[in-house]
DNA sequence: CTGAAAGCGCTTACAG
DNA sequence: CTGAAAGCGCTTACAG
């Protein structure tokens, strides 16, 4: 069978307890003691019963990842990546990670609830920042400890987040663009909801006013049509993507007629030309950081819920130029 | 404390035994007993500690998910749809699910290793084909059960697998244009790798033989272009949309004067306007195979690997149309 | 059909 | 700094 603690401990001469407090590198263990032993775990190839571990100890070392449900799937390739970014971070911390993942939010609240219940998961890491959302109240109504990735609308000061800042990411795109000789620049989204709109189109807002411009908001549809705007600050790529199109239907070229700058340096931008002009939002240091605050949460108990504010980069590339 | 086995025992006046028999509703067990235990469970509360079933049965019930290395980032809404489904399918039969992702492939063999001798699963599935995969090289060689998602070049007789038929893909395709009235088809592509490119374009060959038509590979590229085809079989959506930019370029429109028909329907196919025409592979239903396929493979023990084919479909959009 | 008992592989006060 | 012992919450032959 495996090699378990036991063996370890015979072969090196110790009690099992000893195994077990080396395997956790506790300082009460002499550092003799702690080589000799991990010279018998190598020799023996022994590796540990993690089930075991977390019945021993009640503790599950594993966080649940809450993903939004699949209707909502703007953007869906960054899910595959804060995924992959949050498991090589936990990796490196030795937490697991077990997700979540629903077509309805129903659904989602049902499994955080029984994996909580059953002690798979220490707490959890959601995904998305809805106006409402039941999974969110349903953390901070059990007081389980949970971290959000994105700005939560209403209790920024009971939930531990991690976010851009896309009140900047606004002010910065429509500073770039009236850097480059553009005077009328209108926001482009294809909906008002959600805080990163209301915060990206804040940003600009105040920058186009500052620097004495009129700031204009665009809904976007099929027959969005543009008067007599040269710079375009768009929500993301894929309605970046549909202005382009709508704007070369009407004989408007980017970047030579119109500029455009957008968000999130997804996939999306670079499929065909014009490349798109983009803020890159450091898709890994968000998924880091998310579980970085989830361990500083359930480890160190501090008393309050805090805002990480991840850094952007501003992606030149095609779609954006000097007005002629 | 958490309510445990013994409460549930002593609530419903028997032994633990007993209750632990009901839980796996056992056909020993008389009716009457487990009505009496599951009444006792429901008014306690009762919810089972994960870990301890592991550690006493000696099974994980969970599967381990590998990832492809991301560099290889085909296609990622693929992903995520995926996982829902495997994800939303495992559930159903009870059973976990646990990621594997990482960067290089020499990191994912190390965690599939790690994970499987940990007993953290029972073994995994494999979401990507590659030509030569060192994690598939080492859980042949461990003799660690696996599914995989795709077509593997060798020892498809020793690999469990589901995929799509693609060679009846590559047949379709090319007789859906050639009905429209089409008769000079070229199949395009960005790559030659890849057993999904070898079988559709053979079937797409095999067809245009069949019906008298020349068949005609067309590799990708910025500078591509057009002698006298009408209609284009296309390897996948970003590829088709950068095609379809291409032929814009060149003064041709997409169906007007070429029909363009691919694969896959992702996200990418209704973007931008034409909508492709496209076939959908059935994520839902190959995420689902594959689990159910993992189940009978660990629990049935037959002594053969098979491979399961999903039934794909055609989606009908703008990008087709009759030959003019 | 059900019970009593041993055991899964760890952790963690408690003692010394 | 280390050991002996109890315990985490289940499962599963074995017996009847």
């Amino acid at each position: 069978m495996a090699v378990t603690i036991k063996d370890v401990a015979k072969k090196a001469g110790v009690n099992a307890s000893t195994v077990s407090r080396v395997l956790k590198d506790s300082p009460e263990i002499s550092e003799k003691t702690k080589v000799k032993v991990r010279k018998a775990m190598q020799e023996l190839g022994y590796t540990r019963n993690v089930a075991a571990q977390i019945l021993a100890s009640g503790k599950s070392n594993t966080i649940g990842v809450v993903f939004p449900p699949v209707e909502d799937k703007s953007n869906q390739p960054f899910y595959m990546k804060v995924l992959t970014s949050i498991n090589e971070t936990a990796r490196k911390y030795d937490v697991s990670i077990a997700v979540v993942t629903g077509y309805k939010e129903s659904e989602l609240k049902q499994q955080v609830a029984l994996m909580y219940s059953e002690k798979r998961v220490d707490g959890f890491i959601v995904l998305y920042a809805g106006q409402t959302d039941s999974v969110r109240d349903y953390l901070l109504d059990k007081k389980i400890p949970f971290v959000l990735l994105g700005t939560p609308t209403e209790k920024q000061n009971e939930i531990t987040h991690v976010d851009n800042d896309n009140v900047l990411m606004g002010h910065e795109a429509a500073r770039y663009l009236i850097d480059l000789g553009h005077d009328e620049i209108s926001f482009v989204t294809d909906t008002k909801d959600g805080e990163v709109f209301k915060e990206r189109y804040q940003g600009y807002q105040d920058e186009m006013l500052k620097r004495k411009r009129q700031p204009k908001l665009l809904v976007f549809d099929e027959d969005m049509s543009l008067q007599t705007e040269t710079g375009l600050v768009v929500m993301d790529e894929v309605v970046a993507l549909k202005v382009i199109a709508r704007l070369a239907e009407q004989g408007l070229k980017v970047p030579e007629d119109v500029s455009v700058i957008t968000y999130n340096n997804s996939a999306f931008s670079t499929i065909v030309h014009p490349y798109l002009t983009t803020f890159d939002i450091n898709i890994v240091g968000l998924g880091a950081a998310t579980v970085e605050k989830f361990l500083a949460l359930t480890q160190n108990e501090r008393g309050f819920h805090d805002k990480t504010i991840i850094p952007f980069e501003l992606i030149l590339r095609e779609s954006t130029d000097r007005k002629k």
